[in-house]
RNA sequence: AGUCCCAUAGCUCAGUUGGUUAGAGCGCCACACUGAUAAUGUGGAGGUCGGCGGUUCAACUCCGCCUGGGACUACCA
């Protein structure tokens, strides 16, 4: 008893901010929240790791804020939540910062630095940021284990990686497969289509298109009968031509044999190509013209389709190779039609070229036809493709000369011998040079071999680091077979409850059914290696899945000699302490993993294979890297209590990134979903909707941000704005918005609260008055409350925390303070003990319950106000609103029809303030009545509930009520539609119409037969009572005002009385002002003097008693003269006053 | 190019299974309040619900096409 409720002489939530985090702070509640809910059941949370190679964001100060709020609430809702940070270290992003920082290149890498500085110096530039990371996760209120963040480069954390890669493995997900990626000759390296889809990486590129003609070998009959038979095909790499090794059909697609002419040569032939791409490559206007008419040079060529096939009928013929530099292997299985389901007729010829060798389309199909790619073969034996790794047609020199005896035209490919396939790619070429395309088109003109050349824009990606264009290509790679797991995943993500729905079904869904193997390969120094070791011939491998098996392999490999000694020899097998794993003991990266040569089971030594591992693997892998399993943790994860996540949530980028690996690994090694939830946010835009971006300056600084306004509006503003998923347009004037309208309205109402608590000495261990004794009023505020715990509950739980936010903020500002406080304030200063009581109850019941509702997603003001309401009661003792138990609703104390009944009055008031503003009525003039017309007898009932409020609010006497019997009413019919349009059909609108038009006899005998017969377009259609509304819009006479179906008059009259009372009541106002420009406190006695007048006279009289009691005066007098007067200008008149302390 | 999301008042957003006065806040204009006061309240103006078609008695709502913005994916030749 005693304890005060904390009163606060300003509001700034930046400064509650910092004063709640140090309290949490030195009362560890972070730790708190989870240790006290130890045995409690798991609600298990992953967190996805951001880089800390790169500032942190405003963006991710939403994607934590969502994460936060769930775990919160989890928290509050009794669960065991935990949840350890972490950092993704690992990848491209990283190394490119530090080449950039050291001024090197990746040739440099090796040479002017060792692998060893270089990654060492990755291992340190990866945390560049941490400290801000650390900082802002701490201001922003995002409760997470930061002090055991799981780093992805720990040799622990690659020890798991290498456990899951062994198990898929083992499981035959894992083969070597040479396949088309995206390479950048200029860069010497493959690209990820994470570095494909940085900005500005597909550019506009204009480029050489040819359609060229294919020679057939084994023409249908009827194609033979004019001129040369040929398939022609369409391509925006000529260059590719060479390489050309089949032609691929749609099997569905309808095919034509048209007899026509080379439009370069004059040559009759006969084109075989889609039907529906006739017209693109056959102008219909020559259609009528005669074949045997044409002149070579003439504008219109003419034409004649003469067949027509199915695509499955060219399948299998054969053609003519179109350059003849290299022989592939396999001949005889080249140069033939196959089928393609990918084929369309959107543009080209319907017939696609294949080139294997530079197309990921291309290999697919090929491959599955039997058709061989075109190799060369190297001077060291190794089959290539015709273009050397710098972008150029191989040289002679470079190759084997026996293979360049057997197999290569010298002749013919001399001409090409070392030409660059794009002009970017020689250092000796401009943009204004011939390119290969141009001269290779030129040739097949001369050789009546190209049917169209033509200039094309296209979309082409282009490598981010050199600006030149990418080139694809097949490269060598390690790939993980997921298309094998496919349908499994598919099954799986159907369990998952994504938000929104759409991401889930739509762009996840689909990307799951379209997916490819999954290429692990990446040619670089800082990442996972690979833990797969091969013999020269590749003949035997050994993939590793942990350290212990690593150790007993070099163990085997040191007796066999290919390795002098174990280089970590003072690491100790099975010992999980954090000094055995330090990386000074070991470090499983690059250039120490590859000096491991192993042996295989025949005795050959075997190297590592060079490449790393795709980051994303790292971040996927994280539910189980981040607790070293099945090292440590087995149990765990086996059991399910750290996995899977019930809850994840990321921004939508990550759909195919972060939780598609998430997902793929789970499923491929627990056969399981590794989230159960997710939801994936949007953007965060800048408040013109642009993206953010530090170049336009546009970007917002979280830190900045969170000084000025305090994180809990930024995170309320950021929840309540937009739903998650949409785009959030960041507009600061919004977080000021949400400070003053909602933190300022609530830091109100407690403010007012804790002001005469203190006064009364309310700490609420007084009784507790039973609801049935409380006003109408506070049975009302507190069934939205109940209605309200229930509504923000479901909505947390169902991932909707915008909806949670936004019921929050209306109970608060609309009911709570506007309405609740608004209508009571009387009773917090005057009333009778018992009514004073329910109202201090039932306000602090409301502010308490507020706070927990709102915890988290306003960590810190909803712990200042839970705190500072429970320090004075000590009802409830947690430390924290963040270890208190979110409020459970009683159903018995929502009252629906009460809820409803305070509508109606809020609507009358509304209303009845309006017609007062028509006329110019100030409230504080007392009115006498309100009429309200009555139609059925339960609308009086409610109206009667809450009449004293109503009188109350907009200051009249009486609220009257006119039923039909007074036969005053002017009634009107709307039909309610719903009802009557499946009834009336067509005739609906014309019923309406009539309905409308029924005159006041017509309704009253419309309501007392029940029903009435209208004749619409000749059509009898009898309307039941219950298909319309009948209301009363007006009362002849009366100043009248309605909404929806609530009809109400103002009585303007002002009588005598009236006027006196007006007139009082004007006073108390006045002198309650004189009292506070004073000084005087609330509690003051005074006495009054006023200076006698005819205007005022009467009125004091009268209301002498009323003023007195209202301004807490001891004595009220009419005098002659006042000593210090004060004057009032009332309207018309002005009068003297004096007020002084009694 | 495909997939997905978004489009409602000047701005930010609501809008139930289709049902007839399309709502709120901010901003603006006017007014009131001044014992919740670095507050607050009330009223008012402000909409071809992106466009065009369709289904229906009835479309902001369902369907199709288009436009604009965004994201993701992608050398479909």
């Amino acid at each position: 008893m005693g304890k005060k409720f904390a009163e606060y002489s300003n509001f700034n939530l930046s400064d509650i901010n910092k004063e709640v985090m140090r309290q949490w702070d030195e009362k560890d509640l972070f730790h708190k929240s989870i240790t006290t809910r130890e045995g409690a059941p798991s609600f298990v949370f992953f967190e996805g790791p951001p880089s800390a190679n790169g500032m942190p964001g405003i963006h991710h100060v939403m994607a934590r804020s969502i994460k936060d709020i769930f775990c919160r609430y989890k928290t509050m809702k009794g669960f065991h939540v935990k949840r350890k940070a972490g950092w993704d270290t690992h990848g491209l992003p990283v190394e490119l910062g530090v080449e950039k920082e050291l001024g090197i290149t990746k040739e440099d890498i090796g040479k002017k630095i060792s692998v060893d500085d270089y990654n060492a110096a990755c291992r340190t530039n990866v945390m560049k940021f941490t400290k801000e990371w650390t900082d802002l996760t701490r201001k922003m209120g995002y409760w997470v284990d930061l002090e055991n963040p799981y780093i992805t480069y720990d040799n622990k954390y690659i020890e798991t990686l290498w456990y899951l890669l062994k198990e898929l493995y083992k499981n035959g997900y894992l083969y070597k497969g040479y396949t088309i990626q995206p390479y950048s000759p200029a860069a010497g390296t493959g690209l990820s289509s994470h570095e494909l889809n940085q900005p500005g990486c597909y550019r506009d590129v204009k480029d050489t298109t040819v359609v060229a003609q294919f020679k057939m070998l084994d023409p249908k009959p009827e194609m033979t009968q004019f001129g040369t038979p040929f398939f022609i095909a369409w391509t925006t790499t000529p260059w590719t031509l060479s390489s050309n090794t089949a032609l691929c059909v749609g099997p569905n697609i309808p095919y034509v044999a048209v007899q026509s002419y080379n439009p370069y040569t004059g040559q009759p032939a006969t084109y075989v190509l889609a039907k529906d791409l006739l017209n693109a490559h056959f102008n219909p206007k020559a259609a009528d013209l005669a074949l045997e008419d044409y002149k070579p040079g003439d504008k219109l060529i003419p034409f004649k389709v003469i067949a027509e096939y199915k695509g499955t009928d060219l399948v299998g013929m054969r053609y003519e190779q179109l350059m003849k530099w290299i022989t592939p292997e396999n001949e005889s299985q080249a140069f033939r039609v196959i089928p393609g389901d990918y084929v369309t007729t959107e543009d080209g010829t319907g017939i696609v070229h294949i080139a294997p060798t530079f197309g990921a389309d291309d290999a697919k199909v090929a491959k599955a036809a039997g058709i061989p790619p075109l190799q060369l073969v190297d001077k060291y034996g190794n089959l290539r493709p015709s273009v050397d790794l710098t972008g150029k047609f191989y040289l002679l020199s470079d190759l084997d000369p026996d293979y360049v005896k057997t197999h290569i035209n010298v002749g013919e490919y001399k001409k090409y011998e070392g030409r660059f396939v794009k002009n970017a790619y020689d250092p000796k070429l401009t943009d204004k040079d011939e390119t290969l395309d141009i001269s290779i088109c030129m040739d097949m003109k001369a050789n009546n071999q190209a049917f169209k050349i033509e200039k094309h824009v296209h979309n082409y990606p282009h490598c981010w680091r050199t600006d030149k264009p990418v080139l694809y290509y097949p490269l060598d790679s390690w790939f993980i077979c997921s298309t094998k797991a496919r349908n499994r995943m598919i099954e799986l993500n159907k369990t998952i409850k994504w938000k929104p729905e759409s991401t889930g079904s739509g762009r996840f869904g689909k990307w799951l059914e379209n997916l490819n193997d999954w290429n692990l390969s990446r040619s670089r120094y800082w990442g996972t290696p690979l833990p797969i070791w091969r013999t020269e011939e590749g003949t035997e491998e050994k993939c590793i899945g942990s350290i212990t098996e690593l150790f007993e392999e070099i163990e085997k490999s040191v007796k066999a000699g290919f390795m002098k000694e174990n280089p970590w020899k003072n690491f100790k097998v099975g010992v999980y302490t954090k000094e055995n794993y330090d990386p000074k003991n070991i470090d499983l990266h690059r250039p120490y993993i590859d000096s491991i040569i192993l042996v295989s089971d025949s005795g050959k030594p075997m190297k590592r294979e060079a490449d790393l591992i795709d980051v994303w693997f790292d971040s996927g892998a994280m539910p189980f890297a981040q607790m070293h399993y099945p090292f440590e943790n087995k149990d765990l994860i086996d059991k399910g209590e750290y996995y899977p996540a019930n809850f994840i949530a990321e921004g939508v980028d990550q759909t195919r990134g972060w939780f598609f690996t998430l997902h793929a690994i789970s499923t491929m090694i627990k056969d399981s979903v590794a989230f159960k939830a997710v939801i994936s946010n949007g953007l965060v835009l800048d408040k013109n909707g642009n993206k953010m971006s530090k170049r336009l300056g546009n970007a917002v600084d979280p830190f900045g941000a969170i000084e000025k306004y305090g994180s809990d509006p930024l995170r309320w503003y950021m929840i309540t704005n937009a739903s998650p998923w949409d785009n959030l347009k960041f507009d600061t004037e919004g977080v000021e918005e949400v400070r003053r309208k909602f933190f300022g309205t609530l830091y109100n109402t407690y403010s007012f609260f804790a002001l005469y608590a203190n006064v009364d000495k309310f700490d609420y261990s007084q009784t507790e008055i039973p609801m049935s004794k409380r006003p109408e009023i506070d049975r009302w505020i507190i069934s939205l409350l109940n209605s309200l715990i229930k509504e923000v509950d479901d909505c947390y739980n169902e991932y909707e925390p915008t909806k949670a936010g936004r019921a929050i903020s209306e109970f608060v500002t609309d009911n709570l303070s506007n309405w609740y406080v608004r209508l009571n304030r009387k009773r917090f200063w005057g009333g009778k003990e018992e009514d004073k009581q329910a109202a201090y109850q039932t306000l602090y019941t409301c502010l308490e319950t507020v706070s927990r509702l709102m915890a988290p997603i306003a960590p810190f003001f909803a712990d200042q106000l839970f705190l500072d309401l429970n320090a004075a009661t000590g009802k409830d003792k947690s430390e924290s609103v963040h270890l208190a138990y979110f409020p459970k609703f009683d159903a018995s104390l929502i009252d629906k029809r009460l809820e409803e009944r305070m509508q109606l009055a809020q609507d009358i008031s509304s209303m009845t303030l309006a017609l007062r503003k028509k006329v110019n009525i100030k409230v504080r003039q007392p009115l006498k009545q309100i009429m309200v017309p009555i139609l059925a007898e339960h609308e009086q009932e409610n109206i009667e509930a809450v009449k004293d409020l109503i009188m109350n609010e907009v200051n009249v006497k009486e609220i009257n009520f006119v039923d039909d019997s007074t036969g005053i009413l002017v009634k009107k019919i709307k039909p309610d539609f719903k009802k009557l349009g499946p009834k009336c059909g067509k005739s609906m609108k014309a019923v309406a119409a009539l309905l409308q038009e029924l005159t006041q006899e017509e309704i009253s005998k419309f309501e007392k037969a029940g029903q009435y017969t209208i004749n619409a377009n000749g059509a009898e259609i009898t309307v039941d009572k219950e298909d319309v509304e009948i209301l009363s819009e007006d009362i002849p006479g009366w100043l009248v005002a309605n909404n929806g179906s609530i009809t109400i008059a103002l009585d303007v009259t002002i009588t005598d009385d009236l006027r006196k009372e007006g007139i009082a009541r004007e006073f108390v106002n006045r002198i309650q002002n004189i009292r506070k420009s004073s000084g005087f406190e609330i509690t003051d006695k005074i006495c009054v003097k006023i200076e006698k007048s005819d205007n005022v006279n009467a009125a004091i009289n009268d209301y002498k008693e009323y003023i007195a009691s209202q301004v807490l005066a001891n004595e009220i007098s009419l005098v002659d003269n006042v000593v210090n007067p004060t004057e009032l200008d009332f309207d018309d008149f002005k009068v003297n006053i004096e007020v002084e302390k009694a």
